[in-house]
Order: C-alpha cells, then sequence, then structure tokens
RNA sequence: GGGCGGGUAGCUCAGCUGGGAGAGCAUCGGCCUUACAAGCCGAGGGUCACAGGUUCGAUCCCUGUUCCGCCCACCA
C-alpha cells in the first residue's frame, strides 16, 4: 500500500478543498447545461425563483437539495434534462431593501424620481442581487447556470405584456374602484393572501349613537372606534325584534354633524354585542357590501398614509391610532362611551411590514380568477397534474371554490409596469404589448402611461413558460414543458402555484408541471419557527462551513419526510457528517487494495452464481438497495433514499461485508482475492452514484481516483435493477451465519472474556445441511470472533461448564472451565423461554382458531406455521440448554 | 366557527394498499481488532394518546374523547 499512496485518499475527508474543487470543475467543464436530444425523454423543473434580495436560509437548502437530487437522479439516467434557476424581482421586498439605503442618505424615492429610483434598484441588482444565486452554486445545485432567469427580464417582461394584454381582451383583466387591503406604509394595495392575520389583544368599545328623534340611544360595537367618523350608516338584522320599530329613524352620528340611517341586513349578528353595527362603507369590506346594497355614501376619512384626512374634521391630520385614543377620550367626557371591554381579534397585517393593514376603496385593476381557477381545478380532479403528499388536495379544492379576484395593481414602482394608457384628450383606455405612439380612436399624442405595477405573483405565475421563451416558439418550450415536477414549500401553494396552474393552462393549453411536491417547512428542534428575534435561526451557510455541504444536504434529505415540518436538530447534522466521514474511510480502504486494478476484475459480478457466498450476498443487498432508491426516488420519499444508502452502506457494506472479505484481499489465493476486488470494486462503484444525488461533492472526489482514469461521477449512468443480483437463498444463510456470530460476541461481551482473548466455541445445530454451511465458512466465523477453535455439531454430546446463547434453534457453547455463572446463565435463558413460549402461544392460538384458517390467505397461514416450528425447535434448544446448566449446578 | 395534520423508545421521527413494533441521536458495558476513536463490538429501553367498533387478526380502517400544531373565515 505504500508503493501507490499517491492514489490514495487523505486520512480525514476535507470537505472545503473539495468542495470548492468540484463546484469549479462542473462549472469549468459546463456540466449542468441542458441536453435536448432527439427521442429522448425529458425531466425538467424550473426553480422557485428566489427573491433577489434573499440570503440563502434552511428553506432555501431544503428546497433547492431536493430539487438537485432528482435533477441529477434524471441526468444519470440519460433522460434530456434541466434545472432552470434564477430569481424573483419582489416589488416590495426590494423596493423596500433600496428605500432603506436611500434613507441613510437621508432621501426617499420621491427626491429620485421614478426613473431615477428604479435605476437605483437596478444598480443595486447589478451589485447585490447576485448573492443568493452564488449560494445556491455553493449548495452544489446543478442548475444549467447559462439559462438563468430574472423575472424582470427583457424576455420575461414581454411575457407579462403578452399575457396581460391578452386577458385584458378577454375581459377577464377590469379595473375598477373596490375595497382593498391597504398597506399604508407600503402605500400599495396588497392581495387578499399577502395579509396576515394575527390574533391581537384589543379592545372592543360600545359607543352610544343616540336617536336623531332625541328618543334614546342604540349601542353600537367596535374595535375600531376611528372608522365611526366615516360611517354612513348602522345596520341591524330585518328580523331583530329589538329593532323593527326604527325604520326611518335616523341617527346622530356623535362628534360629527352628520345624521346616518338606519338599514335593515341580513348580514348582521343578532346575536354579537347588541346587534347593532355600525356600517363604514370606505373602511371595511363588508361594510362595503353592506353599503352598495342599500345605497350608502362612501365616505373616506383615512387617507393612504394612514392619516385621518380632512373629512374627519378635527381629527384631520392626527395619525389613525393617535385618533383612536382622543376620539375615545372625547367620546367618553361627553358620555357616548358605554363601555369599553378586553377584546382579542384577528387584525390583518402587510406580510411584508407587519402594518395593519386599513381595508380602503380604491381605483385598482383585477384579474376575474373563476374561469381561470376552474382550469385548475379540472386539471387537478383529472389527475393531469398530481400533488404530493395527497393531503394537500382537500386544502387546494377549498380554497380555490372559495376564490376571489386577484388584486393585481400595486402602487409602487419597482416592477411591471401595467401597459395601459389613457389618451389625455378623449379619455381612450389602450392596453397594447407594445407602447402606441398615439391614440387609436383621435389621433392625440397625448398618452399617459398607469402609474401603478403588477403584483410580483403576476409575473412569476408564467415562469415555468416565461423562462423558455415563450411567447415564442422555442425548442425548449417543445423539449421541456410542461415541467415534470414543481418542488415548493406548501406556504406559497395559493400564492404561487395554483397560478401557475391557472395561467399555464390558460396560456399553454396544457399544465405547467405534472407533479407537484411540497415539502414541509423546516423548524427549529422545538417545532418553533426560526426567526432572528429568537434567535433560534440554523444558517446553512454557517452549517456547510462547520460539517460540510454534503453533510448538510444528507440531513436536510433524511428529515424529508412527507409531512409539514421539519424539526432541524443541529446534532444531527453532524452524526451526518460522521457518515459522509465513513464513506471516505470506506472507499479508502477499499483503495488500497483496488487503486491498481485493471478494469476487468469487475466481469466476476456478472457471474454472482460463481463467487463464494459472501459475494452474493453483498451483491444481493446491493441490488435491494438500487431498487429501494430508485422507488424512494419516483415517489418522492427522499426520507426514504436517504436511509436505505446509510443502512446499506454503513452496517452491510462497511460492518460486514469489508470486514468479511479482508482475509480474501490480504491472501494468496488469486482467485479468493480477484474475486473480492472485482465485487468490492463493482459495489464501491454502484454506491458511489446512487448516493451521489444527494451527496455529490465526496462522491465525486472518490470516484475520481478509482482506477481507469475516469470523468466526472455526475454523468455516468444511474444503477440499474439488478435482477441477477438477488438471491435469497445467499441472503437467508448469511443471516444465519451473522447470527451465530453476534451471538459469539454477544457471549464475550456478557461474560466479560477479553475481545483479543482466544476461546473456543462449540455451535449444536439440529441438521446437516446447516453443520455443512457453518462448517465451511468456520475460518471466517473465527475470523471474525476471533476464536481458538471452532466445533459445529448435530445434536451429540455438548460441552460441559459453558456459557449458553440461542440463535434460532442453534446451540452456541463457549466452554469456560469453571467460571460460568450458573444462575445468570439460567436467568437469561429463563427470559428468552418467556419470550419464546409467549410468542408460540400466539401463534398456536391463531392456527388453533378456524376462522383464522378459513378466512386468512394461504400464504399467512404458511408463514405461521413456518413461524410455529421455528419457534417450537428455539424452545426445544433453549430447554436443553437450560437443562445441561443444572446439571452443572 | 370550519378544515387539515399530528400524539409510536429519553429526544427527533419513519412505518406507503391491516398479518412477527423500526432508525438516528442519547444511555449503559467492553475495546486503539492491519479504512475509520469522526471508529468497532455488545446491551437495555415502547399496554404505538384514551375509549369503543369493524375484522380470524388493528399502530394502520370507522366512531367518539382528549391534548398539541397549522390553515381558512365577514361575528363588528
Amino acid at each position: 500500500m505504500a508503493s501507490n499512496e499517491e492514489n490514495l485518499l487523505s486520512k480525514g475527508y476535507d470537505f472545503s478543498t473539495v468542495e470548492e474543487k468540484w463546484l469549479r470543475h462542473w462549472q469549468e467543464h459546463n456540466c449542468f447545461a441542458a441536453t435536448m436530444v432527439e427521442g429522448r425523454p425529458s425531466f425538467s423543473i424550473v426553480i422557485p425563483p428566489p427573491n433577489v434580495t434573499g440570503v440563502l436560509h434552511v428553506g432555501h437548502a431544503l428546497n433547492n437539495t431536493l430539487q438537485d437530487i432528482l435533477t441529477r437522479y434524471h441526468r444519470m439516467c440519460g433522460d434530456n434534462t434541466v434545472w432552470i434557476p434564477g430569481t424573483d424581482h419582489a416589488g416590495i421586498a426590494t423596493q423596500n431593501v433600496v428605500e432603506r439605503q436611500l434613507a441613510t442618505e437621508g432621501k426617499s424615492r420621491h427626491d429620485l424620481g421614478r426613473e431615477a429610483f428604479i435605476d437605483k434598484v437596478w444598480e443595486w441588482r447589478e451589485e447585490k442581487g447576485g448573492t443568493i444565486i452564488n449560494q445556491l452554486r455553493r449548495l452544489g445545485s446543478s442548475c444549467d447556470w447559462q439559462r438563468e432567469r430574472f423575472t424582470m427580464d427583457e424576455g420575461l417582461s414581454k411575457a407579462v405584456r403578452e399575457v396581460f394584454v391578452r386577458l385584458f381582451k378577454e375581459g377577464l383583466i377590469y379595473k375598477g374602484d373596490y375595497m382593498v387591503n391597504w398597506c399604508p406604509r407600503c402605500q400599495t394595495a396588497l392581495s387578499d393572501d399577502e395579509v396576515e392575520h394575527e390574533d391581537k389583544k384589543g379592545k372592543l368599545y360600545h359607543i352610544r349613537y343616540p336617536f336623531a328623534d332625541g328618543s334614546g340611544h342604540l349601542v353600537v360595537a367596535t374595535t375600531r372606534p376611528e372608522t365611526m367618523l366615516g360611517d354612513t350608516g348602522v345596520a341591524v338584522h330585518p328580523d331583530d325584534e329589538r329593532y323593527r320599530k326604527l325604520a326611518g329613524v335616523g341617527i346622530n352620528l356623535p362628534l360629527t354633524d352628520r345624521v346616518i340611517p338606519i338599514v335593515f341586513d341580513n348580514h348582521v349578528q343578532m346575536d354579537f354585542g347588541t346587534g347593532a353595527l355600525k356600517v363604514t362603507p370606505s373602511h371595511d369590506r363588508d361594510d362595503y357590501e353592506i353599503g352598495q346594497r342599500h345605497g350608502l355614501e362612501l365616505l373616506k376619512v383615512i387617507d393612504d398614509k394612514g392619516v385621518m384626512n380632512e373629512a374627519a374634521g378635527a381629527y384631520r391630520g392626527l395619525d389613525r391610532f393617535a385618533c383612536r385614543k382622543q376620539l375615545v377620550a372625547d367620546l367618553e367626557r361627553l358620555g357616548f362611551l358605554e363601555k369599553v371591554e378586553e377584546y382579542d381579534h384577528a387584525v390583518g397585517l402587510c406580510y411584508r411590514c407587519k402594518t395593519v393593514i386599513e381595508p380602503t376603496t380604491s381605483l385598482q385593476w383585477f384579474v376575474s380568477v373563476r374561469p381561470l381557477a376552474d382550469k385548475a381545478v379540472a386539471a387537478v380532479r383529472d389527475e393531469r397534474i398530481r400533488i404530493y403528499p395527497k393531503t394537500w388536495y382537500n386544502t387546494f379544492y377549498g380554497w380555490m371554490d372559495n376564490i376571489r379576484d386577484w388584486c393585481i395593481s400595486r402602487q409602487i414602482w419597482w416592477g411591471h409596469r401595467i401597459p395601459a394608457w389613457t389618451c389625455l384628450d378623449c379619455g381612450e383606455l389602450i392596453v397594447e404589448s407594445s407602447d402606441p405612439a398615439s391614440c387609436p380612436k383621435c389621433a392625440s399624442l397625448r398618452l399617459e402611461q398607469e402609474k401603478d405595477v403588477l403584483d410580483t405573483w403576476f409575473s412569476s405565475a408564467l415562469w415555468p413558460f416565461s423562462t423558455m421563451g415563450w411567447p415564442e416558439k422555442t425548442k425548449e418550450l417543445e423539449t421541456f414543458y410542461p415541467t415534470s415536477v414543481l418542488i415548493t414549500s406548501f406556504d406559497i401553494l395559493f400564492f404561487w402555484v395554483a397560478r401557475m396552474m391557472m395561467m399555464g393552462l390558460h396560456f399553454m393549453d396544457e399544465v405547467p408541471f405534472r407533479d407537484v411536491y411540497l415539502h414541509a417547512l423546516v423548524r427549529d428542534k422545538h417545532g418553533k419557527k426560526m426567526s432572528k428575534s429568537t434567535g433560534n435561526v440554523i444558517d446553512p451557510l454557517e452549517v456547510m462551513g462547520r460539517y460540510g455541504t454534503d453533510a448538510m444536504r444528507f440531513t436536510l434529505t433524511a428529515f424529508a419526510a412527507q409531512g409539514r415540518e421539519i424539526r432541524l436538530d443541529e446534532e444531527r447534522i453532524e452524526g451526518y457528517r460522521f457518515f459522509i466521514n465513513k464513506i471516505w474511510n470506506a472507499a479508502r480502504f477499499a483503495l488500497m487494495h483496488v487503486s491498481d486494478c485493471d478494469l476487468g476484475i469487475r466481469e466476476v459480478a456478472s457471474r454472482p452464481q460463481e463467487l463464494p457466498l459472501v459475494h452474493q450476498w453483498i451483491l444481493s443487498r446491493t441490488a435491494a438497495t438500487i431498487s429501494a432508491v430508485r422507488a424512494g426516488l419516483d415517489g418522492y420519499h427522499f426520507n426514504d433514499v436517504a436511509s436505505a444508502n446509510y443502512q446499506f452502506i454503513w452496517h452491510e457494506f462497511c460492518d460486514w461485508y469489508l470486514e468479511w472479505i479482508k482475509a480474501d484481499l490480504f491472501s494468496s489465493d488469486e482467485t479468493a482475492k480477484r474475486q473480492a476486488r472485482g465485487v468490492l470494486l463493482v459495489v464501491l462503484e454502484t454506491v458511489l452514484k446512487l448516493i451521489h444525488p444527494i451527496t455529490p461533492f465526496v462522491t465525486e472526489e472518490i470516484w475520481s481516483v478509482l482506477p481507469g482514469g475516469r470523468s466526472t461521477l455526475m454523468t455516468e449512468s444511474f444503477p440499474e435493477e439488478q435482477e441477477g443480483w438477488r438471491n435469497a437463498g445467499a441472503e437467508e444463510q448469511m443471516t444465519l451465519l451473522m447470527g451465530i456470530i453476534t451471538g459469539i460476541r454477544n457471549i464475550r461481551s456478557e461474560t466479560d472474556i477479553h475481545p483479543s482473548a482466544r476461546i473456543t466455541v462449540c455451535v449444536v445445530c439440529n441438521d446437516e445441511e446447516t453443520r455443512t454451511l457453518i462448517d465451511s465458512f468456520a475460518a471466517a466465523v473465527t475470523d471474525m470472533t476471533r476464536l481458538s477453535a471452532l466445533s459445529v455439531q448435530v445434536g451429540g454430546e455438548k460441552p460441559n461448564d459453558a456459557a449458553t446463547y440461542i440463535y434460532n434453534d442453534i446451540e452456541i457453547y463457549v466452554p469456560l472451565k469453571g467460571l460460568v455463572d450458573v444462575a445468570a446463565e439460567l436467568e437469561k435463558l429463563g427470559r428468552e423461554r418467556q419470550k419464546t413460549e409467549a410468542k408460540l402461544n400466539q401463534v398456536r392460538g391463531k392456527l388453533g382458531n378456524d376462522k383464522f384458517l378459513a378466512n386468512a390467505p394461504g400464504d399467512v397461514v404458511a408463514k405461521e406455521q413456518e413461524k410455529q416450528e421455528a419457534l417450537a425447535a428455539r424452545l426445544a434448544a433453549i430447554a436443553e440448554a437450560e437443562e445441561r446448566l443444572r446439571k452443572m449446578g
């Protein structure tokens, strides 16, 4: 082994050098580039574009690890494969970032003006926008980086305009004055799902509203008293006895000089509060609808910044919350405040800045989503799109059934400006994909473009086809659309996933993806959401630096069961780092024996029937692992893929196989040596390929030093099913031998025999076949348990004065020359006997039950019978051993 | 208020179409055995939340109870 040390791997796995090396190699050799070869199956993924302002968090790490696993798998399978990367311009988020930067210079975007501000954002993007992309690269993501897209790119912008114009012309986009969710801080409208609801401790104010005729008052309750200044009515339920007589009676609205009417509306809940509802049509969604039904006036009292306007009279200029305080004090002073209760209720917050949303009416653009949503629902019902895990179907349908029109205009500057113009002369509204030069109606040149931009999700809804060149007819679209699978987190199922379905189906007349895999949210080990303020954030970059990227990727994969949350524990990452190191060391060992081999030795694996048992066994187990890994990958059971690899590599390949073949590898028997080397090389190559999609770096590095001069592992072919390696008989025989070895080791350990002490063992079995098997592997057994002698017999005379272990129906004796603790041995055997008896009784019960025999399938009955025989034999063996011990005692 | 998910070993979880309870980590004991002490060998540990039901047979299916988490919702 000294002669070819330069070919060997270093003693410990140094991930940082290796990772750097392979990232460079993959990039320089353009290994991730898409292939579009005629006649091959296609596999395509578009990345859920992270915000251009983003930095890699552990959710990204999970999301992209899973995508990379599938991409690498399919690439190795020989499919035409592409993974298209990119980023989202993230309207509000990015604008906020740049505005904050300006604020440090004491400026606002208004100081710069729209165009200069947008230039500033682009500048920011050039400088800092590549951060997350570089972090994704570091993760090993095998995206076709030459195809990187940005939602504000020229091509994508063209697609956005095209979609907008078509939808408008089809009547699916309209403009109107409606109630929207308004963020006073971002000063823009938000769609319903951009509003987060949070339970807050608040107060419920009960306010007296006097009748105009002076006959008394009624009481209304509200959590937002400042909105009363905009009240234009009071609503009660038509069936409410208490208020029936009030028809036609007006209300003197306190603190104002206005008289407002009482209206009767079914929407009012009679049993809430006093059953009387103050109606503020301009600042509440329900009130808006009640107002519409009864022709109530719209009166805005809060402006775009959340400040009371001139309609608020004396309160004008006050912030809405300051106004609330002041107004409540005034009501109390004037005797209008009946009472104040503590009250918990949900408050709508801006998902970006957490400012309390102010519902208000405003002129906005909307998409009529019903017809689009229907297509999406149909596609899911027909299984043209499948959702994994399937628990999400109900949620999906529920949401789609209740979907409302989508407000797509945003009053910010950074984004796709709405392609609509108004003619300042004739008022014509022009919607065109290219900028119009003049008004088509009056030929005026005085056109003004809409100031609003589109909701960011409008452009990301087009992502699966806009990134492939739509509206042009491209080879990419032909080859890769629809995409194979969308992998994303469930929290954007509706923001994004549903809308991609709608747009894809509408414009491509085809689903955007065949499968949707929704992975869990990553939380801390206690199930808490990670957040900077709680300080429980696990930073993937830090983790990668500490344990290596492969270790982190493997950990995330091992955790990726089809559930809703992943509780990530940093200790686990450390544990899996040991596993990566284990692979490294196993390879190091293997290389000591195969580094100078010619590749012809691999032939031995193609005729397993000619090989010794242990090789047949490992090949059979390898075949089983290939099946498990492929099945896991095909069915998105990522955790199963991880554990199949882990279990096989560590506990079968390393713990048993490598130990077992050491004798052959060091042997002077050339045939045995060649067989061992050949199978070792084949199995090592196979596991490297199998696990490469999860841990690309360490596997590439090992692969590169295997004999034979190799290019990259990532373009090698993924292991095919190997039915020819399957061998149930070999597995059974090996299981038996391993059981006996474990038994002997158990005796050693239990009786405090030093591991290096040579002992003799006598194995007693019940048939000649077993005896021959054990006998022919006596050398291996002796070797692995450090015996000086092993005798195997069928029945017959057994050693006295021996420690005992029963494996199935086989008795294992270790003579101890008077050192046997008879009582302890008997106790141990007694426990075993009880367990065995209990099981046997259970089985006998079943087999004695006619109904079981009549109803259970034949193979189940047969299995029970076999079990009965095995248990009975074991029981007999235990009894014999006990008897022997009693004689001694 | 509605919907969804979950309660399995000390911890984190797996267990996919009902037929002998599993993994990792942690714990205990023993080992520097020629790849690996980032390791090896051995061991202990669970009335599968609770109560019923269906079935020859239930961790798995059905009903109810309870606890936890999430989502949706116009009771101001």
